[in-house]
RNA sequence: GGGCCAUUAGCUCAGUUGGUUAGAGCACGGUCCUGAUAAGACCGGGGUCUGUGGUUCGAGUCCACAAUGGCCCA
């Protein structure tokens, strides 16, 4: 017997119980062990930063990774899972800082790191917590119970060995690199934090004169006859350049020009002013006038005085690229050089280049050897002895304008609006600082990493070559060092005598370097227990000391293949087992993250990708298609859908409503659609099956369908196995491919084909009397559509599946597996896929709607029978597979005849048909019906009866009796044609209804009454429960 | 500012290599069916397939540009 299934499911309690089942029978560490020894696929967690609890977009990744894994177990994989945590970084610090009230590196320091540190390792366990727990209600199976956490020791030696291997390889150096820079924070922010705080803001525009230096003119004919024809020496020139940061103008130490672009000379009754030809207008200059053109090319080497001379205002000047500090020199000038990025869109077309700001005027400086002046501290104060020294830099605008005014070098002053980077966090003015930082050379293996890719199968397939291809074309080397305090310690030392580095592989090396001090136990190799530790120099016996950094957390995770084993510290052999990984799924935005970190260790370690796979998800957005976010006030809670709609709904309605790719528009009507339509439709089918099975004592035999009585089978029984093996193999082709989406979708399709055609068209075989051949068929068919389907369902709603599958399976069957889970995923016959008979059965439905909309068309409904339906179809096959589907389609639309036609017979009838008088024809472009719409009494007496057993029924319902239950029906009318239909169709009623009475009469008092009017006439109709023991 | 993706009915989505009248679900109105169904069927309203050009005998589909949204990078 299968156990009773109540109509109204609770899916909230269903999925309670059977989380309480896995955990109690250990069903996910089964599902692993179990297929131990089997073909092993290797899955990487994208390990979810500990830094915020889980949102419904970060559900949709593990719902991916949940759905492939369990459907490659269910293939026979062996497919441990082994769950990560991401816990260093900046957001960690961040949330802590806020916590503890501090604001800037120095009051870290002063608290103490160790203390502070200690805050960052609580946080990061508490969101491990929460993730865990969604994780396990959302029927997500990871190994949590053995995670690898990037802060554990073994984690971060392995990252230290990879650091190491890189260089004894010579790819580690270090640099310098222009980072965009907070000064509140003190820290440099991941470009990925600079893109949250762009935004409009009010910045100073200004043109600003840089006299030439009289002496550089010398000898250029072409530019000193334009300046000449009165006195070029006791009328000054300059140049006009323009900014909108004049606080970076202290930090100039060259002037850029367009070589090829065309410059006026304009002159003024004071002086010269050159700029570009192209910009004149734009830039406005009111009584000058032009005295001649030159090309960028005969400004090139012209010398400047620069507006600041550094050594007056005591900043240190230094030498590109060397960083050497330059001698003083009082009548210091500054160069004009030629460049690609000086633009003639806006400003001059002479650009102020000053190296200490901006990674461009960086790169110039190092290329063109300019002087590096730095007059803003790391708080972003101005330092020396500028009139605004100690001012913040934007506040120091206005002064540095005063102070070039006063001097007759401002030559205009605007305000503009224009998008600049603030801290996402604090929102402060980002300034961007040149900086040493330490540097992975993956420039050296760039065709590597290009040619690693194309073994790669993205999904979807554009990614590849669009844009993780092209961010792997245009490579740059991966600074990789953080100036923060909770991270994996950058393991180099340096002598602070000889500036000789060490690179340090492990805790042992560590261990065994001479003179060891600083060592504490227990051994916690993060800051700043590691900076403490020193130890002498090989090279001039000084002490080396660690050098300040951390290393960049997306480091700590794309490390993962290697780290996760503590490789190779340990396990080798699981290393080798897992690497490559065969699948991994993170969202579009890891394209930079994690998916580039994952893919440069490995190619940089074993010139090897880690990965065969990988499903690039699109991010989740709120029903309007916008962002969520926090301000916006559109975030939905995870916890609050599960614990409305249950996990199962939110699953399937995540992989199915949107391809994996696209944004997903999260709509909680949307999901409460998608649960009626298939969850509960498929819920509804099921319980109509065991409803019956259970009355007739249905148990399933395996062998049944093939062997007993294969002619019991009936066309639409052959037609639905046939779907469903279709199906079968669909689905598996689909996921083998890497589309959750498509394969639930179609098996939606299926399910809709299973409870509206197959179910209602067969309703009359399961609920009849006899136990007979037929009714064995049908049970058999829909059982094994039912089952079938359970398996199909395991990978993507598990709870929902498990639930029908200890009722389908277990309850009949004690040899059935523990779980649904432990099953093997169903394989197709393929013997049993019949295209023609899925297509006829498709034509058969067509024409049944058709037929339906020929009486809607005049208004009879189905209830009433009709003599005959004609059909036109186009060929012979059609006319023969409607032949063979007769019966369906006559019972569909209540007809007692069909007639089908093709061909020429087809030609010569359907306007006869169309135009005759009693009939209705309704067409489409390939096939029409015509029905006769002739109303015998015959025919009516017929539709009276089926009136009458419709009403009856209701009353069953209304009157809450079981399906089972007997009944004496009483009635009383004084039409005579309704008397007449309850003698003649008698046996018909009392078979329908379970009624072996019917008694003209007054019913006794117990018995459940109603008045229905049928054929414009009254009838009272009652019923009364009879005890068949009787 | 640059790159990638998307844009099809009020909403969510299908639409194979270019080829009959562009489809489905939801929502709305009407009719019907029903002893599994909080379901279903039929009819109806609702589409310049985001826009503008182009290629072609023929474009929702291919190309170019633009707009809007999302993501990535500045």
């Amino acid at each position: 017997m299968f156990q009773k299934v109540n109509t109204r499911v609770d899916f909230l309690q269903l999925e309670k119980d059977v989380l309480c089942f896995w955990k109690k029978q250990d069903i996910f560490n089964k599902s692993i062990e179990m297929r131990d020894g089997g073909p092993h696929y290797t899955f990487y967690e994208g390990p979810p930063t500990a830094n915020g609890n889980p949102g419904v977009h970060h559900v949709l990744a593990r719902l991916y990774k949940d759905a492939i894994c369990r459907y490659k177990t269910m293939k026979g994989y062996h497919v441990p899972r082994k769950a990560g945590w991401d816990t260093h970084g900046l957001p960690v610090e961040l949330e802590v800082e806020s916590s503890l009230h501090l604001t800037s590196k120095a009051q870290i320091e002063e608290y103490g790191v160790a203390r502070f540190n200690n805050h960052c390792r609580q946080s990061a366990f508490k969101y491990i917590k929460e993730w865990e727990t969604m994780t396990e209600r959302l029927g997500c199976w990871l190994d949590m119970e053995h995670p690898y956490i990037t802060l554990d020791n073994s984690y971060i030696e392995s990252c230290w060995w990879i650091v190491k291997e890189l260089w004894d390889k010579n790819l580690i150096y270090q640099g310098y690199k222009v980072t965009p820079h907070c000064p509140r924070c003190g820290t440099s922010l991941s470009s990925h934090e600079v893109a949250l705080g762009y935004k409009d803001t009010e910045d100073p525009s200004v043109y600003i004169k840089f006299r030439i230096t009289p002496s550089s003119l010398e000898g250029r004919t072409k530019l000193y006859s334009l300046l000449s024809p009165s006195n070029a020496l006791s009328k000054p020139s300059f140049l006009l350049a323009w900014t909108t940061t004049p606080w970076t103008l202290p930090g100039n130490t060259a002037l850029a020009v367009a070589p090829h672009a065309e410059y006026s000379v304009m002159e003024g009754d004071q002086d010269y002013l050159i700029l570009a030809t192209m910009l004149v207008d734009k830039v406005g200059l009111e009584g000058y006038t032009e005295s001649g053109r030159v090309l960028g090319e005969d400004l090139l080497h012209l010398e400047y005085d620069p507006l600041f001379n550094p050594h007056a205002y005591g900043v240190p000047r230094l030498n590109l690229p060397t960083l050497r500090i330059e001698e003083t020199k009082d009548n210091l000038t500054y160069p004009v050089i030629g460049a690609d990025l000086v633009s003639l869109d806006e400003g001059t077309g002479i650009v102020h280049i000053a190296p200490a700001f901006g990674e461009v005027d960086f790169d110039i400086g190092m290329s063109s050897g300019l002087d590096f002046v730095q007059p803003v501290d790391l708080e972003g104060k101005v330092s020396g002895d500028y009139p605004f020294a100690g001012k913040f830099v934007k506040d120091a605008d206005p002064f540095v304008l005063d102070d070039l005014e006063s001097r007759a070098l401002l030559h205009r002053s605007e305000k503009i609006i224009h998008t600049y980077p603030f801290c996402w966090r604090c929102e402060t003015p980002l300034l961007y600082y040149a900086k040493p930082s330490w540097y992975i050379r993956t420039t050296a293996v760039k065709e590597a990493l290009t040619s690693g890719n194309a073994k790669i199968n993205w999904y979807p397939d554009y990614i590849k070559y669009g844009r993780f291809g092209d961010w792997l074309e245009n490579n740059v080397d991966w600074a990789f060092s953080r100036e923060r305090y909770w991270g994996t310690p950058l393991n180099i030392w340096r002598c602070s005598s000889c500036d000789n580095c060490k690179c340090v592989g492990s805790v042992a090396e560590l261990r065994s370097q001479p003179n060891l001090s600083g060592l504490t136990i227990p051994l916690d190799l993060h800051r700043p227990y590691m900076d403490e530790i020193t130890f002498d120099c090989p090279k001039c016996g000084g002490r080396m000391q660690r050098v300040p950094e951390v290393i960049d957390c997306w480091f700590d995770s794309g490390a993962m293949p290697v780290a996760q084993w503590h490789y190779p510290f340990e396990n080798e052999d699981k290393f080798k087992q897992n690497f490559p990984a065969d699948f991994i799924c993170e969202a579009v935005d890891q394209t930079r993250g994690w998916f580039y970190s994952l893919h440069a260790i490995s190619i940089l370690l074993f010139n090897s990708p880690c990965f065969k796979n990988v499903i690039c998800l699109g991010h989740v957005v709120d029903a309007q298609g916008e962002k969520m976010s926090k301000s916006k006030g559109n975030v939905i809670n995870p916890w609050a859908v599960i614990n409305n709609h249950g996990a199962d709904a939110l699953r399937w309605y995540m992989l199915v409503s949107t391809p994996g790719e696209d944004n997903h528009r999260f709509s909680t009507k949307m999901l409460e659609e998608s649960r009626r339509k298939f969850l509960l439709t498929l819920w509804n089918t099921y319980s109509f099956f065991t409803l019956y099975a259970n009355i007739d004592r249905f148990v399933p035999q395996p062998s049944m369908a093939d062997s007993k009585q294969p002619k019991a089978f009936t066309q639409l029984d052959k037609w639905i196995i046939s779907e469903l093996n279709r199906l079968v193999s669909e689905v598996s082709k689909l996921m083998d491919s890497y589309n959750p989406t498509a394969a639930t979708r179609r098996i939606e399709e299926f399910v809709d084909k299973l409870s509206n055609w197959y179910v209602r068209r067969n309703r009359r075989r399961f609920w009849k009397s006899e136990n007979d051949a037929d009714k064995l068929a049908a049970y058999t068919t829909l059982y094994q559509s039912l089952a079938t389907l359970t398996q199909l369902l395991a990978p993507f709603v598990p709870f929902f599946a498990e639930e029908l599958y200890q009722n389908l399976f277990r309850s009949v069957n004690l040899d059935a597996r523990e779980s649904v889970h432990l099953t093997d995923f169903p394989t197709a016959e393929e013997a049993k896929i019949n295209d023609k008979l899925n297509r006829d059965v498709e034509l058969a439905m067509k024409i049944s709607s058709l037929g339906r909309a020929a009486r809607a068309k005049v208004g009879i409904k189905v209830r009433q029978p009709l003599s005959k339906a004609v059909v036109g179809v186009e060929t012979k096959e059609e006319e023969k597979a409607l032949a063979s589907l007769a019966t369906e389609i006559m019972e569909e639309i209540n007809v007692k005849q069909l007639v089908v036609l093709s061909g020429a017979e087809r030609r010569e009838e359907t306007l006869r048909y169309r135009d005759m008088p009693d009939y209705s024809m309704v067409s489409d472009a390939r096939y029409w019906v015509s029905l006769s719409t002739e109303l015998t009494p015959e025919l009516i007496a017929e539709g009276v009866s089926r009136e009458l057993v419709r009403h009856l029924q209701n009353m069953r319902r209304n009157a809450k009796l079981e399906i089972t239950d007997h009944i004496v029906t009483y009635y009383q009318t004084k039409e005579p044609l309704i008397k007449q239909v309850i003698n003649t169709f008698a046996d018909y009623i009392k078979q329908e209804t379970l009624s072996p009475e019917i008694i003209d009469g007054l019913p006794p008092d117990e018995a459940y009454s109603e008045k229905h009017r049928i054929s414009d006439s009254e009838i009272s109709l009652a019923i009364k429960k009879v005890n068949p023991d009787f």
